[in-house]
DNA sequence: CAGAAATCAAGAATTATTCTAAATCAAAAA
DNA sequence: TTTTTGATTTAGAATAATTCTTGATTTCTG
């Protein structure tokens, strides 16, 4: 653990908002003017490959680094661009609603969801979507 | 539908292996020798717009694309490389196996599995694991 | 058939990320 | 403390997937 990766660490550990790897830079360099972007790079991967952070990735976008290492999803809100992480409702997060094809092996899911985070929901008055209790029925068109 | 777009959807519709967009280019090449990969990019652009195609992605790896509209996930394996639909168990496709927060509308879910297809769980006889009945418990660690 | 609009092809441009090579650093050995 | 050794950092070049630009071509519409 070098004093570049401790800080990319902390960066991470400070703000829970999924930074991509130029937004840790720019926080970074903050805090240790000379680090540079290819640095940020190294450490986010030494740190994934060493199981302290997850790679998060939506589409084409850059990818977001997240130090929550319980098992969650993601939520994307195509409205302020916020991403946040969804805990498991049952033990296995969503895995029995799936017809695993017999004799594979599932070594790791990952569940991404996009809409309305609760702020950005609420803010479009349109007809009668208001979404005051939980969450509406959703397209669920699984890629 | 030009003559390209239909191309291109019949290149994707004949195996549904999910190419990715270079290997949709070289199946075309075959049939319409002049079109190029910008036209590809644009063809499967236009389709995935007009619903036609979906966009697979999984991780940074480039993207593939998918004719099948009805809801499912991809299994990719880490093996062979093959991908594949997986068709939901129940109705609403492991949506409430999470917590989706209060107020928020959640449009559409992403669901990406990795792991060993039957074919390559079944070439790996490491021990116990010989893979022969269901799919095995798995990590679950969903990002 | 004329004119307008859409689409195509070719290659340049963009962008996130990775690679390279030289410089720096840090721990262990002397 | 100096030297050695190997890993890490840095800056910038390189890469790869995708998008953009431009002019040519095709396709509609009348």
């Amino acid at each position: 653990m070098t004093r570049q990766r401790r800080l990319v660490y902390d960066v991470l550990l400070r703000d829970l908002d999924h930074p991509t790897a130029s937004e840790v830079f720019l926080r970074a360099k903050d805090q240790l003017a000379g680090i540079s972007l290819a640095t940020v790079y190294n450490c986010l991967e030494t740190l994934t490959e060493a199981g302290l952070v997850k790679q998060v990735n939506l589409d084409r976008e850059p990818s977001r680094y997240c130090p929550n290492l319980n098992e969650h999803a993601h939520f994307f809100c195509m409205g302020c661009g916020a991403v946040e992480d969804v805990a498991p409702a049952s033990r296995d997060g969503g895995l029995q609603g799936w017809c695993i094809p017999s004799g594979s092996r599932v070594e790791k899911m990952e569940v991404a969801m996009r809409g309305l985070c609760r702020r950005c929901a609420a803010g479009e008055e349109h007809s009668v979507e208001t979404a005051a209790s939980g969450a509406s029925a959703p397209d669920r068109s699984a890629n």
